[in-house]
DNA sequence: TATTACCCTACTTAAACCATAGGGTAATAG
DNA sequence: CTATTACCCTATGGTTTAAGTAGGGTAATA
């Protein structure tokens, strides 16, 4: 399942790189818009700053903005930082790769192949779509 | 992530696969080779049971077995047997839809599309892929 | 008829998710 | 300089789910 935490921050980038100006935009009126908690929502625009994603600028004014185009951001960048692996098991993902404790030997395990066909097939998808392709 | 009852459960029923003949297998059997909690196991061979995918024989000599050869357990039904949906988000399963409480409009939303494709992708794989693929 | 092994219910523990609360601090406008 | 704005950070609690445990019930078989 999909974290509303990622949902979320996808939909407040989306928000974000639909407006024609890359201004400072305040984090309660992406809220708003979006009919997200704003407290939850300046949490996860945090970890998406934290991240390279965006930046901000205090004081009156101020608020979050891209640092790079739509186009430049994927979809795997973005689904990492909120979501965490992409795999659906620790011993087939690549940024978080983790051996099973349950499994004495990957090669032989009948899970492992299949998940890294779904892995990659997920993979590609994410790689191939940036934040522009959202707002068709 | 894939959760540990469906990992068990896949990990079973290749076991059950693996075997010669489809005589009945005790759950200590399976639990002990494959290292799963007996009782957990006992859950999970039941659920798989009123799936459809397994029958099971009392008294002496008794246990599980294959209702079906390996060749014909689509890898999809195991997957929404055990784990639910294979759709990251609600609104776009095809077994299990429910429209997302947070969203007004499905053909605006920008996380809408980009799910059906991940949904369809793995899909694919899980439909194309039976039980006796995971052996070899 | 005793044994075997499945069947069922309830409970516990731990973790993660989804927020909420409240204040701190840096930057800006005037 | 100072008040305001709006980001920044920590702590806390509710809810849900996963994972496993405990204990006994019941049907089938030798």
């Amino acid at each position: 399942m999909l974290s509303k935490k990622t949902k979320y921050g996808i939909k407040a980038l989306s928000f974000m790189a639909k407006r024609k100006e890359n201004t400072p935009i305040q984090i309660s009126v992406i809220a708003e818009s979006e009919k997200i908690s704003l407290k939850y929502l300046e949490a996860i625009l945090l970890t998406l700053k934290k991240a390279g994603i965006l930046s901000s600028k205090k004081g009156k004014g101020g608020g979050y903005y891209l640092l790079k185009k739509p186009k430049e951001i994927k979809m795997s960048f973005i689904m990492r930082t909120l979501e965490g692996p992409i795999a659906m098991v620790p011993c087939v993902s690549l940024n978080y790769y983790e051996k099973c404790d349950d499994c004495p030997d990957e090669v032989s395990c009948s899970v492992h192949k299949l998940m890294i066909e779904v892995r990659d097939a997920s993979l590609k998808i994410f790689n191939n779509r940036t934040l522009e392709d959202l707002l068709k």
